[in-house]
DNA sequence: CCAACAGTTGAACGATTGTTCAATTGTATT
DNA sequence: AATACAATTGAACAATCGTTCAACTGTTGG
């Protein structure tokens, strides 16, 4: 590797921790599907909408009206939340609920939760 | 309340639904605070760095070197990491190394990859 | 005291993201 | 078939965020 593509531009201190740190590290697109996860707890909007279906499946009008938001705005998040795998949806009508979909979601959240409250 | 602030625009379908779920809410200045320290864990740059710590303690210098990235960069990462509680720092000399400061970090990392390897 | 290097900081720029708006789909009711 | 309402979608705009750059602080060794 040419040195101008070494961005860190320092000597390198301790070479034989980069070497382990890097054996450890995951592969690329799964710290990328891991931060994508991560990213759907990381707004007010989306947490929100996690809290209210950890409490109990709901339509989007409800979503909407618990939030004070637009039907759109929460729509689009909640199509986010749906692609990550966090959400599911079942048609009733012409209402679509909406509820958690995984036992995960409860628990990150409240691993978030204790780190903030413990100190 | 004046319709107009309304903004769900919509004939509210399942009016118990909402007083539970807004009963069960936590308060708006904790979902921002959740929501920031998720913040930490949703961008690959951090991912990374807290992954890397999750390894061993490393200087500034040697997280440049494993992310290939500036030390400004990373610096300006770790100040975020450091505000949210999540890394905690040391200086030896002309160094400053950088831990993990909990150990709700390894498990909010573990949740995660659950939640993207089990499917 | 000065040079060298590790790390930090603030401003600026470009990229990404969230909401709005308007148009559209899907379902039930008359 | 026509109307009404729930929900979705795409484009656009504003706001937020991450990296770069340049200047700076702190520490060590000559």
């Amino acid at each position: 590797m040419k040195n101008s593509e070494i961005l860190c531009e320092c000597d390198i201190t301790h070479p034989e921790s980069i070497k382990h740190v890097q054996e450890e590290m995951l592969e690329e697109k799964t710290i990328d599907t891991l931060a994508s996860v991560f990213q759907m707890f990381a707004h007010k909007t989306r947490a929100k909408i996690l809290l209210s279906l950890a409490t109990e499946e709901l339509c989007v009008c409800d979503i909407a009206a618990v939030m004070n938001m637009t039907k759109s705005a929460i729509s689009h998040q909640l199509a986010l939340l749906k692609k990550s795998k966090l959400v599911k949806s079942r048609r009733e009508g012409k209402n679509v609920y909406y509820s958690l979909d995984d036992e995960h979601v409860q628990k990150i959240i409240e691993m978030g939760l204790d780190h903030i409250l413990e100190r």
